[in-house]
DNA sequence: TCAATGACCTGCC
DNA sequence: GGGCAGGCCATTG
């Protein structure tokens, strides 16, 4: 891998790491703020490199609020464990109150 | 180098 | 309003 592809997964990296604790956010929200709004499904894909990384993964889901990722997860239920281990109120892979738990680094981190 | 894949998003029927 | 199909771009084999 060369540096300059890999500034990409890191940069996504790093985004994933300023999500304050108990929020959540979007593939299409992180995509949007490097720049690439049209590559979110990169996002989730180095995301699957990120469970090597200190990553919070897990507070990474779609555009509803689904843990469509949570497949790619050590365990099944993991994900909603770590997320309801922070406040994080999920039910049937749903996040409840989205609305309000969701973290827009575009808006935050500007 | 070419072709296939993917933890998504948007638009159309 | 719900469901289906296409597209997008970077990474990997």
């Amino acid at each position: 891998m060369k540096p300059e592809t890999q500034s990409f997964y890191n940069r996504v990296y790093d985004v994933v790491r300023q999500i304050p604790y108990g929020r959540v956010t979007s593939y299409g929200a992180i995509a949007k703020y490097l720049g690439a709004a049209r590559s979110s499904r990169l996002v989730g894909y180095a995301m699957n490199n990120s469970h090597d990384k200190e990553v919070p993964a897990h507070r990474v889901v779609n555009r509803n609020g689904l843990l469509t990722g949570k497949h790619h997860f050590k365990g099944i239920n993991l994900m909603q464990q770590l997320l309801e281990n922070e406040g994080v109120v999920v039910t049937n892979d749903q996040i409840q109150n989205f609305d309000q738990l969701y973290w827009d680094p575009a808006k935050h981190l500007s």
